[in-house]
DNA sequence: CTTGACTCTATAGCCAGCTATAGGGTTTAG
DNA sequence: CTAAACCCTATAGCTGGCTATAGAGTCAAG
């Protein structure tokens, strides 16, 4: 009657790799599984839900630390979605720096290649490796890791 | 006369570390230094420059191993600047395209937050995690890597 | 000649989120 | 009962750009 899922399964079902789903429990994102006789994880199908969970939240940008934290909420206590809210938030911001961080580079990159355009053989200077690069100011990409 | 530098000197003046240093020689963006008769590096100022040309390059976008290639060019023959253009180009394509990918991000995000300044608390589906997330539709950033 | 700061190589580790492999054991349809 | 398909653990590797450590040797001032 309660059918039971082996590991295959439920990563095919949640478009997972097996490994992922071994390693989502090694993280601790799962709780460990109860196994067969023979060793085998033997899943509730509720166990999709949740890897499925876990592949949204991973595209809407949380790291599966800060998923581990939600749901670490919602077992212990009450729904986590206060919380939620407030890393949401914080993950706003984030996309917002990064924003303009690219934003700086990409004019940079214009007005490089503009240059570029309008003078098809700048004068090297006998130091320079490539004027292009040289000459471009540096974009304060630090807090942003693009890539 | 010709003053030499070890390498803790050209790289702090270059503003890297002495492993840095190493690793790039390591990877082929500088040529193996000179050494003393201890089999200490030995620089002759210009490496500084180098170096200097390699971070800025960096800042601006350029992964080592681009790098490498066009300081590989430089001394191949001519002028790298044809190439580097070209690079620029396609970094600057790659800047818009994950521009864009934030972009939708964050719009979802806003409006997943507005939903829950205008629902407080959400009812919960028995089945549901955290409804804010689950809400959220997937976008697609596997073209982008945030972080 | 001593001493302290510097350097050398080689190796391991970090971040994140996996993937790949080796060498075994289990399950289940036929 | 067999054989294919599946699963187990443990370990190593990947990406990129480094940092950290160990154990040994070198340089230069006094």
């Amino acid at each position: 009657m309660s059918a039971r899922l082996f590991i295959g399964k439920v990563a095919q079902a949640a478009g997972l790799s097996v490994q992922a789903v071994r390693y989502y429990e090694r993280l601790g994102l799962l709780p460990p599984a109860e196994r067969t006789a023979g060793d085998y994880r033997a899943y509730r199908p509720e166990a999709v839900e949740r890897l499925r969970f876990i592949r949204q939240a991973q595209a809407v940008g949380f790291r599966l630390e800060e998923i581990r934290e939600i749901l670490r909420m919602k077992f212990a206590g009450q729904s986590p979605c206060e919380c939620v809210r407030t890393m949401l938030q914080r993950k706003l911001e984030e996309v917002e720096e990064q924003m303009a961080v690219l934003g700086r580079f990409r004019k940079q990159l214009r007005r490089t290649l503009q240059r570029a355009r309008s003078l098809p053989r700048l004068p090297h200077r006998a130091s320079a490796i490539c004027p292009m690069i040289e000459s471009m100011p540096t974009v304060g990409n630090k807090g942003g890791k693009k890539r």
